[in-house]
DNA sequence: CAACATATGGCAATCGGTTGTCATTGCCAT
DNA sequence: ATGGCAATGACAACCGATTGCCATATGTTG
């Protein structure tokens, strides 16, 4: 029985494999990698003892001779950001999928740490999905020249990316604040550096001239719960009746607020949020708010991003994908106050 | 000026370096991660030109000469649960600090995914931080044994862990519903394989005898929202008057569903939820429930795990290291029903 | 100044695969 | 019987770093 010496815990390579076999090292490589390279008995009696000898291939080395490292680099500027959760799970569920192994990188908000990361990403990554980007677009653009890159809510020419359709939602956000009779809105803006809320911005304020109501901008303010109180003094403050906010997260922070000062919601103001995150629906009261197939969102830019890798597989070659997205009214959001 | 050939735009190795500085390969190696084996004046030669050349050490390459990776993986039962959110900023912050790259890995609440994930890890990543492990006790420990390793809300002896201290809590949680005359309370459980759950119910089972209540036992169900509408059925069915679930999660569905059936809380029944995840704040009502630090326990168990991977620094060598947790009342819990 | 210790840097093997190139083999048609 | 082609598998270079060992240069001591 034991005609080979005590197995070594070591994990078995494609030395030991060809040992046991009785060929070459390059063979087994082929007859795993490249199978009609070899002759479908030796492949066998290869794929035989792999097994026997539980080989797995160890991928560095692969990575090293081959040029390809089977990761994907993930970059969103907050994890905890309860967005980036669904956004995650989908990247993560399909880069699986595909045999690819995840790099998750929380930027914190920061384009330094964005950029550091794609350049240390570019030799340990074969490609990168990056969500919500705080770089400039020749910054975004110069990159995506050195690796293969998929963007996330951030549109530069040339670079292709999937972008969730909230300007268009921020308008039947406002049809729908017109038709509760608001005549004063704000939208609360979102970092100065973000895309999406400038183009949501530009959407609301061209809706607002259309219809005739005012809308007015305020902030900056970081997407974070905590912002919420400075963004609901603010609102209360300019006089407005209802405000649509850049994401959730504030339009949450904002309900503690006015809740604390006693400002009633909706009835003295109505709040609209965006993304419907975790949390938008069992808010007090549930956060009217324009909803996305986030999770969705990841999975398309990783199937972009793979079309990229493996130009051979059809699939047409889209460099631009847009995702719907819809109002869910629930309870932020009612008739405008009768006097002002 | 060009004294070099165009730069090419692949990332600079240190044969450039040596090149360019006349030294042989191995000396720019040295010079990079042994200082001391190389003369002042040629190290800083090769410094200058590494800073010149944008130089980054190949990772992957590194790996597989040194035998170590560089990367840690992270393995939670579900990306999406709030809940690890903080977890994995904890051990993304940490790792990154320490220069480990994090490969983050949703098992999605399977056993096998877990272990198929680990065997995976094992050439890929110098070590593991487990999250909430399905896997039984054995299984872990064999895992254990081939590659550092630490666990997160899982004790296993001779598994170095980081324990989040809910048990303890969960007996102040029932000291606090008692002294709202609480004395029929109910535990909705959370999935057999869950180390935590079990540990909980133990320690109120005993708390329970001792101050002489009823505590019964609800369950299983799974850790998300969705099941907190049959753990909510379940509680109303059985007739207790308050009840302490599994995490926020549960609890937040118990919320939602309560109120559908127009149960008020804390009125009619009171909620305890564990975790004090995101939500658990702005929730209707705020939910009353065991908050504990969790980004914290995420450095810790990065701590542990480099201080087995790097033996030599100093820093007394814990095996087990346990987080307090502490009641944070908020409105979902109140006095008891008047009449039963 | 001889003798020896030490500092310094180069060579080459190695990690575990991939892949281009080439030699061998067998089979076919001529 | 022979030339030609395809199939097959071995050899060896290579990916980018690390590291043991050795040769040389330098410095110290008696």
């Amino acid at each position: 029985m034991a005609t080979q010496p005590a197995a070594v815990d070591r994990p078995a390579t494609i030395h030991d494999i060809a040992a046991k076999c009785g060929v070459a090292a390059s063979t087994v490589s082929r007859a795993l990698s490249t199978p009609d390279r070899v002759n479908i008995r030796t492949r066998q009696r290869i794929e035989a003892a792999a097994a026997e000898l539980h080989y797995t291939p160890n991928s560095q080395a692969k990575a090293l001779s081959s040029g390809r490292t089977g990761a994907v680099g993930v970059l969103v500027p907050d994890i905890t950001n309860p967005f980036y959760f669904d956004l995650i799970r989908g990247t993560q569920l399909q880069l699986k999928a595909a045999g690819y192994t995840q790099l998750l990188v929380d930027t914190e908000e920061s384009d330094e740490v964005e950029a550091s990361t794609m350049e240390q990403l570019r030799k340990s990554a074969d490609g990168i999905i990056v969500a919500a980007s705080r770089l400039t677009d020749d910054v975004l653009l110069a990159a995506a020249a050195k690796m293969p890159m998929v963007t996330i809510n951030r549109d530069v020419e040339g670079v292709p990316a999937v972008i969730i359709d909230t300007p268009s939602a921020t308008s039947q956000a406002l049809d729908h604040l017109i038709s509760l009779g608001h005549a004063r809105v704000a939208y609360i803006a979102g970092p100065l550096t973000s895309q999406s809320s400038s183009l949501r911005w530009i959407a609301l304020s061209e809706a607002a001239v259309e219809r005739g109501v005012e809308v007015r901008r305020l902030g900056p303010f970081a997407p974070k719960t905590q912002s919420g109180a400075a963004a609901a003094d603010a609102a209360v403050h300019s006089g407005i009746t209802a405000c649509i906010a850049f994401n959730d997260l504030i339009a949450i922070g904002m309900l503690q607020r006015l809740r604390e000062r006693g400002i009633r919601v909706p009835e003295d103001m109505s709040i609209v949020g965006c993304d419907d995150i975790f949390g938008a629906d069992f808010c007090n009261p549930p956060l009217t708010t324009m909803a996305s197939p986030i999770e969705q969102a990841g999975r398309v830019a990783v199937s972009m991003l793979l079309a990229q890798l493996n130009p051979l597989a059809g699939g047409g070659n889209r460099s631009r994908s847009v995702m719907p997205t819809h109002l869910t009214v629930r309870g932020s959001t009612g008739p405008a106050p009768k006097v002002s």
